[in-house]
DNA sequence: CTGGATCCGACATGATACTG
DNA sequence: CAGTATCATGTCGGATCCAG
């Protein structure tokens, strides 16, 4: 119901599908620090998604003032499909994060680079990779120990 | 190509099959900024799918150092299901960002709150939705007009 | 080289019913 | 109230083929 519709597929149906998004009708400016996003319809909702992404965190990250090509990008980010990566490549051009430059060449070129406006969230993007980094190790004797007590508890159940 | 799993970060199973190995044996401390997180196997990857969660963002948010019940937060964070909370929380707590405390009444009463490690996280996820906040109005700006020029496209094809 | 399109399986997620 | 268990399904995402 509230799922973020993907925009892949090109589909012809422009016009109408803006019809269901309450997008524009909805304003979510409100005072309220404890109510800004909690509400499922709100836009910030959707960006907040769309920008918390698995792999546009990763190419958004790695898109640092640097001018990479499809490939580039495919062969620095492990794991990554090509669909994906022109799926999560074309979202971002869309909320007009990353410019995508094709350069009439044979074999085509394709570079894509952070606009100023992806360059913003660049910063906050990197902090959250670096809180990461900083924690993993925290993070990773937490699930030591939840996960010893959960095998504790289950051999005393048996 | 190489691996094809995903990043197993996601489980909702009893954790006693959790990637323990994996996770203490990849060491991901590279110096290279552009190659922190670039392989799907390094546990940066995975930490940051589970913090940059859809509904752990949400919940991280909504803790801001304040007590929450269950039913507190399920009606605070508009459309998400029960069973979504609980996994969400469960995770959470499993890694050490969100302490979870039962009260033996009846009727029963949890309470969930950050941890001291969930604090510092929640800056940072706070910069994300500051920086969504602030910049609704432009991503919003770009998907029309990205999806105005598809359109002209479309009709010049036609 | 850079994708677009399609097929299809897997898994995450939601809905529902049940429990303590 | 705070879950757990089960089932249904939609979406994501990978593999593959094809095109410019």
């Amino acid at each position: 119901m509230k799922s973020p519709r993907h925009c892949e597929g090109t589909v012809e149906t422009k016009g109408t599908e803006s019809t269901l998004e309450t997008d524009a009708s909805v304003d979510c400016g409100d005072p309220d620090p404890f109510q800004w996003d909690t509400r499922e319809d709100c836009q910030v909702r959707q960006i907040l998604d769309r920008v918390a992404d698995k792999w546009s965190l990763l190419v958004i990250a790695l898109l640092d003032r640097r001018c990479l090509r499809f490939t580039e990008l495919r062969r620095e980010i492990d794991g990554i499909s090509q669909r994906m990566l022109t799926v999560t490549l074309r979202q971002l051009e869309r909320d007009g994060l990353v410019k995508r430059t094709v350069h009439p060449v044979v074999p085509p070129r394709v570079e894509y680079e952070l606009t100023p406006l992806g360059g913003t969230l660049h910063h906050t993007i990197r902090a959250l990779v670096t809180w990461t980094e900083e924690h993993q190790n925290e993070v990773a004797a937490a699930r030591s120990a939840y996960d010893a007590r959960v095998a504790a508890q289950e051999s005393a159940d048996a």
